[in-house]
DNA sequence: GAATTTAGTTATGAGCTATAACTGTTTTGA
DNA sequence: TCAAAACAGTTATAGCTCATAACTAAATTC
């Protein structure tokens, strides 16, 4: 065994007063999956959030504006131009609702319903990547564990 | 037992294609643990990073700039703004460093040091509550998952 | 049918992050 | 020794995300 070395007079620095919070690790474990994420998603001219409303409007076909706001968890105005750029590069549509000529109905074209699935398989492999090491409990038990703190949290606001 | 009730002809619009990545529950579980640590750290004047770098200093005095900025993280040009808040309100001084006087050396005064004490406590609350519901084991976990999602995160760069 | 509410929009501002380019100081090495 | 390179901190700037207030047009309420 090695003889013990002597104690330097300046020590390493350290964040170790910070890692027993969860905000300071997730802060960091998030930043580090939103610049993967994005990474993975720019050759289809997607970010996180477009990603995430295109999905949505994948798997719930005519739905309106203001339910994928409360969905996503986004302010309407907010939305607005993520819509705007879907609806631009041709990946989905806006149809005014008939029976209510103030809302619209967002359907995916094909073309959106081809990208989703192929970016899909991207966010799925980068998924793969950013939780290498964790095993399938483990991760169930993490998002687990984020869904519980997302509810904490919305317990926490005004009871609308 | 209940007869099943009729499908809905319109079921519910729901979420549950995103629920199953790791980074969509964590954007909104930390957009609920930043709003909270927010609200929490705003009657000492703090916000999350200004909280951190103070913690950082107490728990290394005399540390460079350039080396809190590693260890938070950060961008230098960005930390300096935050050290700039941080001095005016009188929590933490800059001395130049006597051996090299393009640097300094960060330093928390006895206000610094008792508010950042007073501030841990109120962020230890606002922990417990928006983990309420996990056991000891579970946030441990958690927080492991957690770190280990940033070093996947950091392996995929460039090697420095 | 006037008053209120709702869906979507516009405009705008705040916060956080990243990059390039600058000043002044220290280190390198010819 | 002294010019070139590297380094600490700074300034300026721009992008992305999120939030709020105020607007238009359509539907609902009473």
């Amino acid at each position: 065994m090695a003889a013990p070395r002597p104690r330097l007079v300046q020590p390493e620095p350290n964040d170790d007063g910070l890692r027993g919070h969860v905000g300071y690790n997730m802060k960091r474990a998030f930043h580090m999956i939103q610049m993967d994420v994005n990474a993975t998603l720019a050759p289809f001219g997607l970010r996180m959030v477009t990603f995430s409303a295109l999905v949505v409007v994948i798997e719930n076909p005519g739905l309106r504006q203001s339910q994928l706001a409360e969905l996503l968890a986004i302010e309407r105005p907010n939305l607005v131009v993520i819509l705007d750029e879907l609806e631009q590069t041709g990946l989905l549509t806006r149809d005014r609702a008939p029976d209510d000529r103030r809302a619209y109905a967002l359907h995916v074209t094909a073309k959106g319903m081809a990208l989703g699935e192929e970016a899909r398989i991207a966010v799925n492999d980068h998924d793969a990547r950013m939780t290498a090491g964790l095993s399938d409990a483990e991760l169930a038990q993490l998002i687990g564990a984020l869904r519980r703190i997302e509810r904490n949290g919305k317990e926490g606001r005004s009871p609308t």
